[in-house]
DNA sequence: TTGAAAGCGCTAACAG
DNA sequence: CTGTTAGCGCTTTCAA
């Protein structure tokens, strides 16, 4: 049944003898190289049409098998749940796309694991250049990449062995929370320091928030209570925990919230509406990240909106320009 | 230099010189048929460590181009920006994965023409099936699939050439409906007749929901007022447009609304925010899509979740089941 | 202006 | 238990 299917799909070879040519006319003239192989335009014309007739649609595989270059691009990516990551995808596939080459992409969860299998499957389809976003281990997907031969660069998450394009996150961050401190004193007229929530006190990106977190509040003369600062993970009910815990240790709540992504802020806020602690008019919030409803929440919730077409656009200069020097290039995220 | 590149990947004939044995050994050992082929445990423990040390990758253009069958799955998406498509896509390539299928997938921005263009290139990478998501012309792209002896499936919108898996637009809607009418009378103490907003009229799911939208108005003995119905398209702008041209034209806004997409709620919130003209005390939604922050808004809108899991479930049931009849399942969506 | 032929890396008979 | 061999469909010299 399936041999049917096979025995089906037409080649060039089928096409040849309905024109009565041969393949390599044939494939000459499919791949637009038939002037330079100065075939009459007149049997091009007629290849092109029955071709046209019979649907004949190139195998890839075959082609790619024998040509050098493969024109595939690869990306990993940890989730598709938000706008950030979504974005990111959607606008990585357009660029590729525009620069000839066909974007393969795929879901790695979190999990190392996962990301490295997705790795070797990618390097198995023949990428030119796998970008490796938000990875937990960037390094070790680096490492098997050059090991065959192919490039690679981070996103999102740096790596110490490819060059990596990221947010400004301590720059990012220590604006935001400026503008939170700012906030409190305007709106609630109180200057005590911040809560930090959500992300991984491991990965780079949340250290570097909690590092320019410290620089804003040292900028205002504020002390951090180092209880208050709560990389939890991700996922919303990581951040709705910690605050329970927070409050269940009888610590005092702060004013002011820095959220370090929107998916960590659907807990906190759920976790406010929740726990009738707080009504959310005397708090204020902060989040590093960026979400549509976020802004409609109507709370004045200071976002910042990382810049993923700069971002892209970076990473595509350099994978044109063939950059392989393990250098960090920061992108300015946008205040809203 | 790509030339370098090439020659430095490591072939199964190179594995096979190193171990001293035949290409066809390396080939049924790395593919774990090596029991059937009773080659000794001794040869291929040998085998497995020095492709292990070479760092060895398969080349899966040369393996699919000889094999019968890919393994490959694709699907087509419209867009990535909302909760509803990326989880289908998350969970599809899970899905997928666990079936022992590569999954591939890509982006068509609700584009006819990048729908055709996206169909043909998987053809060429030769999938086994093809999953068109919310696809504008359905049937077009299982014409295509069809001539090229490949089955097609279309999810959430459905098509006349191949099987559909959908939500029950019109149940839903209908429920829904009847919500917002609950609310508005409970809340506000009014009956009149709600507003449609979103999407496309063209669209099947657009025109169901309406139709349960109009059953639930029926249902209550209300009529459904014509101009009342704003299929205007997806994007937040053109919710927002709408409803500025309605209050131009001084027609009397409804005290409910049947958002038909989290997209379109975007839109529609800012509207309401921005034009100062009603509070949204005294108005009271209902949307046909699922977003967490939307329930965090606070104003007790009232969402429909498609059932996502449930649908993919039945996706693959029919690939399994090697189903092609041209029916359409519908899978109820989830009242929350 | 065109065709014949080699071979990309792999898998699956088949022949030991 | 293992190796030799014939292609999969295509691109690309090379020869005519």
């Amino acid at each position: 049944m399936n041999h049917v299917k096979q025995s089906k799909r037409t080649t060039i070879y089928d096409l040849a003898e309905l024109a009565g040519t041969s393949a390599s006319a044939v494939s000459a003239v499919l791949n637009g190289n038939w002037k330079k192989r100065r075939i009459s335009s007149q049997l091009a014309d007629k290849i092109m049409k029955i071709a046209e007739e019979q649907g004949y649609a190139l195998n890839m595989q075959a082609s790619l098998l024998r040509r050098e270059k493969s024109h595939i691009i690869g990306m990993i990516v940890p989730k598709y749940d938000n706008r950030y990551f979504g974005s990111i995808v959607e606008l990585f596939e357009d660029m590729a796309r525009e620069r000839g080459l066909f974007p393969i992409i795929t879901c790695t969860r979190r999990d190392p694991e996962l990301e490295m299998e997705a790795a070797r499957t990618m390097l198995s389809y023949q990428v030119e250049c796998l970008i490796a976003t938000g990875a937990t281990d960037p390094d070790r997907i680096t490492e098997m990449c050059t090991g065959a031969g192919v490039r690679s660069l981070n996103l999102d998450l740096p790596g110490a062995l490819a060059p990596s394009v990221i947010s400004d996150n301590f720059a990012g961050a220590r604006e935001l929370t400026r503008r939170i401190l700012m906030n409190c004193d305007e709106r609630l007229g109180k200057k005590g320091p911040l809560l930090f929530i959500g992300g991984r006190g491991s990965d780079h990106n949340t250290s570097e928030r909690i590092r320019g977190f410290r620089q804003a509040h040292a900028d205002f003369g504020l002390p951090v209570e180092e209880d208050h600062i709560l990389a939890c993970g991700y996922a919303p009910e990581k951040a709705e925990r910690a605050l329970d815990d927070l409050a269940l240790k009888g610590n005092a709540l702060a004013y002011g919230m820095f959220v370090n992504s929107t998916i960590s802020l659907e807990g906190v806020i759920r976790w406010i509406r929740r726990s009738g602690r707080l009504d959310d008019r005397d708090l204020v919030l902060g989040c590093f990240d960026w979400d549509p409803f976020v802004s409609l929440l109507g709370n004045g919730i200071e976002m910042v909106r990382q810049n993923v077409p700069g971002m892209l656009h970076k990473v595509f200069e350099m994978i044109e320009s063939g950059a392989s020097k393990p250098e960090v290039i920061q992108v300015p995220p946008l205040m809203l």
